[in-house]
DNA sequence: ACATTGACATGAT
DNA sequence: AATCATGCCAATG
């Protein structure tokens, strides 16, 4: 009965975390965590991000590792799909890096 | 119910 | 700067 009733999920507050995520910024995976209310779960950010859904308007490339590195290994078509979004938003990507202290997103 | 995995973080070496 | 080890917590097998 009540299944219905969407409750925001880890998921959903996770989507909706970074999906305020302005465009130009980008926000750590330990830092989407601590907004959406998990706390430590970084890592849980990453298997939410794995699951979205064909379609979605979440800006997933924004989000990178506390160090401002790209999460995934050099070769993978993500990681270049990735490179290439937040260069189109003005974020400067060197080597899969990005400068944190100019583009770490700040509420 | 237990073990393994994971788009991580942080501190030590 | 790079690598290793430990912590975290949920999902999955």
């Amino acid at each position: 009965m009540d299944e219905f009733e969407n409750e925001p999920t880890k998921e959903q507050k996770i989507w909706q975390v970074v999906a305020a995520i302005p465009p130009g910024n980008v926000a750590s995976y330990g830092q989407v965590a601590a907004m959406a209310g998990l706390g430590r779960q970084a890592r849980f950010v990453g298997q939410a991000l794995g699951k979205l859904p064909a379609g979605h308007s979440i800006p997933w490339h924004r989000v990178l590792r506390s160090n401002g590195q790209i999460a995934f290994p050099e070769g993978t078509e993500t990681r270049q799909l990735q490179t290439e979004k937040l260069r189109l938003e003005g974020v400067e990507v060197n080597k899969g890096k990005v400068s944190m202290k100019r583009f770490q997103w700040q509420p």
